[in-house]
DNA sequence: TTGTCAATAAATATCGATATTTTTGCAAAT
DNA sequence: ATTTGCAAAAATATCGATATTTATTGACAA
């Protein structure tokens, strides 16, 4: 009788399942970057098939964490400080961008879901590092998500990504949430809700910059 | 007949192959917008195995030209007047800030690299359109390939794929040369090569906009 | 007629095995 | 000692087949 047990480990497909975990690996750094990526180590490490595997690196392709070399397999993709600057810089411009013309659309559905989105970062701020990645991420995107603009959100959600493995490989991912951030995050949602594009804007452009400074320093040696 | 592959199909690898012939159909509109790609029929037409065309339609996903359903298979991604012109915007945008900084960034080899494009893409005029449309792209690229922001370069040529798709929709590929384009390529170039960045962002982004106006009535009704 | 459900058909996702291609290691020659 | 060439080993790319999953059809009940 399977009534209350969970077994259903088929809620995805095995490829959905690859992919997503080797998304964290290389974001956390457990692959390191410019790593080769060889199927057979992958496929005996996640306990799946080779062609889950292959087609998962062809995914993260796409999401720039992964780089394919012509008839020679995958690799990670490297990390440097100008990489790691050319992404500040593009968030920057992109998610500006994107965060005026929520504003600018803005309705009181979009608003309840900025409170919403933030609420659960701050419950999320205990424990969990993962859990909190999430919803961080979650929050970031509702942001920019009114914008109208799904191939921008979809941009900016890449760059979103590939900023985080800088975070952990400048400090291991701990002492990230030492700093004040919560405050940082209030000014931008209080900003948002009220309208102020202006605001909002300087805010959160203030936010990745402080975080770009905080964060050069540890890179400096990539 | 686009089988395009004679003696030396060996010279790149199958999957290779397929996502250049896939994308190729896609941008053309042979496999027409929002079409659902089955694998076995496209591993039929394009006589290959299931693997390649399976690796190939991942590929195209980063693209945004093929949308993945979850358990579903591929489609073609559909086409809009309201993507349309979301690409025409992020266009804009993401090419003036390209283009300002390439001149910024200005030398004499990047100067010359202009010339050459821009000559070569004149003399594909006559004759063969696919050839016409690979040095067009050259060219474009070539005006922001000076950056020093590959991932800038890589989401703009993108956008400019997912724009030929849309002229192909509006005018079957054919009427696209009537207008006289070549006048403002040259004001482009000049203006580039002049280092004037002003003049060189305004005729570019001239050249998007009366392209644009020229393609949205044919494409109102999608 | 309309809606539901089961059986069937189609298509996808995945696996295991094979054929190429690339890399590695070692010996021979300059 | 360094380089060149060739075989052995490893890894990748591809194929063919199978197992799941999804879509379709038609019968039966409401």
């Amino acid at each position: 009788m399977n009534l209350i047990q969970p077994a259903d480990s088929k809620e995805t497909s095995a490829t959905r399942a690859a992919y997503l975990t080797l998304r964290n690996m290389i974001l956390t750094g457990e692959l390191v970057a410019g790593e080769k990526l060889k199927i057979e180590q992958l496929r005996a490490r996640l306990d799946t098939g080779a062609s889950p595997v292959r087609e998962a690196l062809s995914l993260l392709t796409s999401d720039m964490l992964v780089e394919r070399l012509d008839q020679r397999g995958f690799r990670a993709a490297p990390a440097s400080l100008v990489n790691f600057q050319e992404i500040l810089t593009l968030r920057c411009v992109m998610e500006d961008m994107a965060l005026r013309q929520s504003i600018e659309n803005t309705t009181p559905e979009w608003e309840e879901s900025l409170v919403l989105a933030h609420h659960r970062m701050k419950r999320a701020t205990g424990g969990d590092i993962p859990e909190f990645e999430d919803a961080h991420k979650a929050f970031h995107m509702a942001l920019l998500n009114n914008a109208g603009s799904p191939i921008l959100l979809r941009y900016c959600g890449q760059l979103y990504d590939l900023n985080i493995r800088y975070r952990y490989l400048a400090a291991a991912g701990t002492n990230y949430q030492k700093r004040d951030i919560a405050s940082e995050h209030e000014d931008i949602l209080d900003a948002a809700v009220a309208g102020d594009a202006d605001a909002a804007s300087t805010a959160l452009m203030s936010h990745y910059r402080v975080t770009g400074d905080y964060l050069t320093g540890p890179l400096s040696d990539l």
